[in-house]
RNA sequence: GGAGAGAUGUCCGAGUGGUCGAAGGAGACGGACUCGAAAUCCGUUGUACCGUCUGACGGUACCGAGGGUUCGAAUCCCUCUCUCUCCGCCA
């Protein structure tokens, strides 16, 4: 019965799908995914027969039983009644044909990535991703620098040992002035946004999975990211990007109100399954941390300009920091499902690799109408008409990685680590030593 | 956690199984009146999908969600979710 309510369930614009047909395909190839357009169309063609038996069989139906309205002989009653029932089981057959047909065509048709910037670099691993800009040069020490490991043992900041022994690996206690160090970078992150323009948040840490899934979060499943919390629909946020997301999904807005900036504070869960490697120690890639996150909802006209911006703030945030980075573009292939074109900064962490190497520290897409379109979210334009906003996303700072570039960058021979000026004031000290 | 009440269009709110896409009111928009405004009067005012001579149109679906009964469901039955009130617990 509700088939066509699942309709909405669908990430590109699927009238598109043929007159795109060429586009979709060299996108799909673009970005090393298998996807089957054509099997998606042939689906599409057949849902859409389908569709139009099983409306021809309810006019026939709703007309038979507008018939029986008023009085009349049992006879003619009796023959009306019989033919309803006929069209009551011809309906429920079709209608289960349908269903079918179009469980499969939108299964396969959600996998159908969004469609890229056609300035994004076309590769198909994070090593083709194009560097656009270099601020800063590399930190270089007169003596052997540590790793953030180290620095945070020998100070006292960070306790991987116990939080292993409480909660697992990957996790972590902060101390003493790793604290303040946190506290001091979401509020310097904050000050930041908020004269910018957003409005700030701290959003809840849990959210149902209908939200994740909009989002382009798979919340189940061997290979997801993601913590589910069993017996409650619900999953642990891996970013305030889902609750942001979340905020005004199936909701028509104003188009006098876009473009809406939220930023958020929150705290962010991965299950990081498998990820254990060169990587894995220290706080690069654990299971929790906070991120204060940007989110912007705007007209399609408007993405572009404000992805810049989101990128702009970014650079701000870690110039401020006094962290070398760079800025590349993702290539097609790194860019995920939803993003449209994606910027991430890589921040000079001298204690990564043999000799130090730049990281990601943030992240910032472009992912147009893809998510609005699950999340279904719209605006009515000045004509009256109803469209998808789109949708942009950007860390402003990722703490635990923040702390690494920091610690790294910032670290003196005498094993005492120095301050961001930026942070001074919001740290109430200008170094940590012992 | 226990007990009860409820969920209808942008909002409020009515709705004996067929005449209900849904009364009435508010709001918004358009128009009349006015020098202008208020008041008053008239009209318009949902979304999605399928089809189409892409234009106005035709059809189907949607009254919290899912399922059931029936020739026919906003209306009857079942399940779930959410909201409110009272009690308990608690930062």
């Amino acid at each position: 019965m509700a088939i066509d309510r699942n309709t909405r369930i669908q990430m590109i614009d699927l009238r598109e799908l043929k007159t795109r047909r060429e586009e979709i395909i060299a996108n799909v190839a673009n970005r090393g995914m298998q996807v089957d357009v054509d099997v998606i169309i042939a689906l599409q063609e057949q849902r859409s027969a389908l569709m139009q038996e099983t409306e021809n069989l309810r006019a026939r139906r709703n007309e038979n039983a507008a018939m029986m309205k008023g009085k009349m002989e049992s006879d003619r009653r009796a023959q009306l009644i019989a033919e309803g029932k006929a069209l009551k089981e011809e309906i429920a057959a079709k209608e289960s044909a349908l269903e079918e047909v179009e469980k499969t065509y939108l299964a396969m048709a959600k996998t159908i990535p969004n469609y890229a910037h056609s300035a994004a670099p076309i590769g198909k691993l994070d090593t083709e991703n194009l560097e656009i800009r270099r601020w800063g040069e590399p930190t270089r020490f007169g003596f052997v620098p540590k790793d953030h490991v180290q620095l945070g043992e020998s100070l006292d900041l960070i306790d991987f040992d116990t939080a292993t022994r409480v909660s697992g690996p990957k996790f972590y206690y902060l101390k003493n002035e790793a604290v303040i160090l946190e506290l001091a970078l979401q509020r310097y992150a904050l000050d930041i946004l908020r004269k910018r323009g957003f409005t700030l948040t701290i959003t809840p840490d849990i959210a149902r999975e209908e939200i994740l899934e909009g989002i382009g979060f798979n919340p189940r499943g061997e290979e997801s990211n993601i913590y589910a919390i069993e017996g409650t629909g619900t999953c642990l946020v891996g970013t305030a990007e889902i609750t942001l997301g979340g905020y005004h999904a199936n909701k028509i807005l104003q188009e006098q109100d876009l473009p809406i900036r939220l930023s958020g504070l929150s705290h962010c869960f991965r299950r990081e399954a498998g990820g254990a490697g060169q990587y894995s120690k220290g706080l690069y890639r654990v299971h929790q941390f906070s991120k204060v996150e940007m989110f912007v909802y705007c007209l399609p006209s408007q993405s572009e300009e404000i992805h810049e911006q989101l990128l702009a703030i970014e650079e701000e945030i870690f110039q401020g920091l006094e962290i070398p980075y760079h800025v590349v573009d993702t290539c097609t292939g790194d860019l995920g499902a939803p993003a449209y074109r994606k910027f991430d900064i890589e921040a000079w962490m001298p204690g990564r690799g043999e000799k130090g190497e730049y990281g990601e520290v943030t992240s910032t897409s472009n992912c147009t109408d893809y998510q609005a379109r699950r999340l279904n979210i719209r605006y009515k334009d000045a004509q009256g008409k109803i469209q998808h906003v789109h949708l942009l996303n950007g860390t402003a700072v990722a703490i635990s990685r923040a702390i690494v570039a920091i610690l790294e960058n910032f670290q003196r021979e005498d094993g005492s680590i120095g301050m961001p000026k930026a942070l001074v004031p919001y740290l109430g000290f200008d170094e940590i030593r012992r």
